[in-house]
DNA sequence: GCAATAGTGTCTGTAAGACAGTATATT
DNA sequence: AATATACTGTCTTACAGACACTATTGC
């Protein structure tokens, strides 16, 4: 027997809702990139009532579109403002949303009320999925408040996902690849001051594979997309790092026109 | 007062339907690029009791992803099959669908049914824009025997066209030169055998600049795509070029890992 | 001195970009 | 001969890719 006083129940009360103002057969769903330590994480959501971890989403009101859908949702969840989400695929397979252990059925039994089989809830449902890349640094995850865990993942050591979420994630990174090769990065992910091994080593993480560190800062220097400081980054036990900033102009120049990476 | 005899009756059947096995706030367009005499065309339909032209588009099905839906659709409206359609971009601005000449209350004066404000045909529809590249000559347009008439036109003297289509063709066209410089085509737009000048000025067309015929050649020789016959193509008042051919291993194994053109 | 990491210079091969002259066909 | 288009070769320069030694810091 089922417990409807606890926090599922308010849950449910939203799916429960006619959902009128929003679009219904569409949503979105944002793959938040963040780096860390050498290594890529994911951003993901946990209902503490539910099973699968999942990647933040939502649906879209009629009133706004998919880009604004987007932002809201990654706000309301991670309490990120302003991201620069990319748009990269829409994921529609039929039954791509159907979870064996959601039916109307339990759904029916949870909130005690009668659910029509075709409920907005069990209908076939599209996303449109968006990645976007964060500096670490900047997030809190903090989900206590929220009826929501938030946390960050390896992109190597995800837990099981909901419905197609893992393959959602696969063709991010595929497409953060893509963008890599053909554009610069760097600025959303680290800190206003950083060195050569902090941005070589980003690639690399991204990428999955080793840089020669000489051609790659040539690369950059050559460019014009960063610029070398007088101060120096005190590390311990071995020579001392010296620091870099953008020259947010030629980056942009860059976004812009685009740069091979090979 | 409007004559309920003609064939737009017919056409508000299917709108007065409650469309019930389609996705109800998304659909797809299909921008299909072809290529003929020098020039860079777009495929447009026409109701012939409706006035703007329109992208070949449609609504998707419960039980077909959107990829399925593009492909249906262009082949129901263009009788052309198995063509690569690439998803680009969805478009989902509020108002997109609205149109100030299509109204509940003309709807209800054409079918002299009741018709529901909140009815799904008012209602914002996001839709998924696809592009695809085709030969020309295998496309009959014979729009004939349809109610909908299909035309090719010049990407540079389009008419008015519904909705945001104009917008949707702009962004198409970039995603198809951003297209072009990473990875090779011409194989669906070009005949089995073709000259070097026949390829160039493919590039030249999609891409609207010069390229030099040296270098050129250079570029796609040495990359191993297209190879030399030893047929000429007989021309009048100069010299013949000679034919080539696409090798189809390389051509797909620079689709797969990408070039770059510059 | 040793360990650990940062930083820099050079060579070589390849490919891009610029450029001009010859070949073929028609009138 | 004049015209129109096709075809090809060379030079220069820039960059990618490979590679090895020196510098700094702490122990």
């Amino acid at each position: 027997m089922i417990d409807k006083t606890n926090k599922l129940f308010d849950v449910f009360q939203f799916f429960t809702s006619d959902n009128k103002d929003y679009l219904r057969n569409l949503a979105v769903d944002n793959v938040i990139f963040g780096y860390h330590e050498k290594e890529l994480k994911v951003l993901l959501v946990h209902n503490p009532y539910t099973n699968p971890w999942m990647l933040p989403g939502g649906y879209i009101k009629k009133t706004e579109d998919v880009e604004t859908a987007a932002s809201r949702v990654a706000q309301q969840r991670t309490g990120l403002q302003d991201l620069f989400l990319k748009q990269f695929k829409v994921f529609s397979a039929p039954g791509r949303n159907k979870d064996p252990h959601f039916t109307p059925a339990v759904l029916s039994e949870i909130t005690g009320k009668t659910i029509d089989k075709n409920h907005w809830l069990f209908d076939q449902i599209a996303t449109v999925g968006f990645y976007t890349l964060v500096e670490f640094s900047k997030v809190s995850v903090d989900g206590s408040s929220q009826e929501e865990e938030v946390k960050w993942f390896d992109i190597n050591d995800l837990p099981p996902l909901l419905h197609d979420h893992d393959k959602i994630i696969t063709e991010a990174l595929k497409a953060l690849r893509h963008h890599i090769y053909h554009y610069p990065i760097g600025y959303e992910l680290l800190p206003e001051k950083f060195t050569l091994p902090d941005i070589r080593i980003l690639y690399q993480t991204i990428l999955g594979k080793e840089m020669d560190d000489r051609n790659f800062a040539r690369k950059l220097t050559s460019l014009g997309i960063i610029e070398k400081l007088e101060e120096i980054k005190h590390t311990r036990g071995h020579r001392s790092p010296y620091l870099y900033v953008f020259n947010k102009e030629m980056y942009n120049q860059a976004l812009d026109q685009g740069i091979f990476f090979s």
